[in-house]
DNA sequence: CTCTACTTTCATTAATTATTGAAACTTTAA
DNA sequence: TTAAAGTTTCAATAATTAATGAAAGTAGAG
């Protein structure tokens, strides 16, 4: 296989990868041409490499920097900015999981906790509705807090997690 | 706030979450009906309960039924099928968990050991691209080893893997 | 200042994804 | 058989989401 085929191949992959988790495709793309760049690149490069407008990656590049996924870097004597990606896979999972709790499960728990506080008619219906959202309430907010542990870990937390799981 | 109000904040919310975790909303939302009704619903009722077509109706619920998130039951004397939906959340979570891993980890761990196979040309370009795509490799595939290792613990594993990681 | 090199915004357009509904299919009962 | 009750399929359409590109905005150099 040539470099580029592979390449090619890679940024599609991660860019479906990314669209199942919460990461638009083309932001997904800009993270991974970055990961495998060796040197920073600027929004003229990015959109070159990746056939996409200007407009689109202004706004995926800086959406990527919100999530804290990539950096700006400047270079001395230059105008233009450049863009690196967070290098250290274990930190990039692990904001991806911050971000994501933020953005859905904590909504979702606000809503759960609010619906599940109804005062039930006595129907079996009510009954039954009550007592599902108040499971999954509880449910989901553990998990969140699983989520919240996995993540606090320093260092290597996926190994670490498996080692304490096979205990 | 009124059941059918609650009710309704309840299948949007479920039904956007389901969106962010691999199942569309139409298919979280009959999920979500399923989970709360007291009995198993028939396809008309589901339709009517949400404001959808026959054919949405049918297939979404035949992809519930793939994902093995709910089932049908047959009534003595009718010919109509009911459907309902799996009550045990932890059995929930671990279907859909096993289900992702399956469509999107797998597909993803072929291709990122395919193209970090690339024999390099000597470029800085290369070696960068052979060194992260085999960090991501073993990334993902430690990542999906902790995933299955949680879900195989048997009944109430985010309360086992909180416990665990606590030590 | 103001020119230039760049970046951002956002209304328009394109691409993708979900939904409809009518026709085809299946099953059971008479 | 065949009629009736129900289910599935899928081409057409709608809704949603993402991408474009031109115009507006910004900031540094002279």
């Amino acid at each position: 296989m040539e470099f580029s085929e592979a390449k090619e191949k890679f940024l599609q992959t991660w860019g479906a990868l990314g669209s199942h988790w919460g990461i638009n495709k083309t932001m997904a793309q800009i993270h991974a041409l970055l990961m495998v760049s060796p040197d920073s690149l600027s929004m003229e490069e990015v959109m070159e490499d990746l056939n996409i407008s200007r407009g689109n990656a202004s706004m995926n590049l800086r959406a990527l920097i919100d999530w804290g996924l990539i950096f700006k870097e400047y270079k001395s004597g230059e105008r233009r900015e450049y863009f690196l990606a967070e290098q250290d896979i274990d930190q990039l999972a692990r904001k991806i999981a911050i971000e994501r709790s933020k953005r859905e499960i904590k909504p979702t728990l606000r809503v759960l906790e609010d619906v599940q506080s109804l005062e039930s008619d006595g129907s079996k219906e009510s009954l039954k509705f009550k007592a599902k959202t108040k499971e999954l309430y509880e449910f989901v907010s553990k998990a969140d807090t699983m989520l919240e542990k996995i993540v606090n870990q320093k260092e290597n937390w996926i190994t670490k997690t498996i080692l304490k799981l096979m205990s």
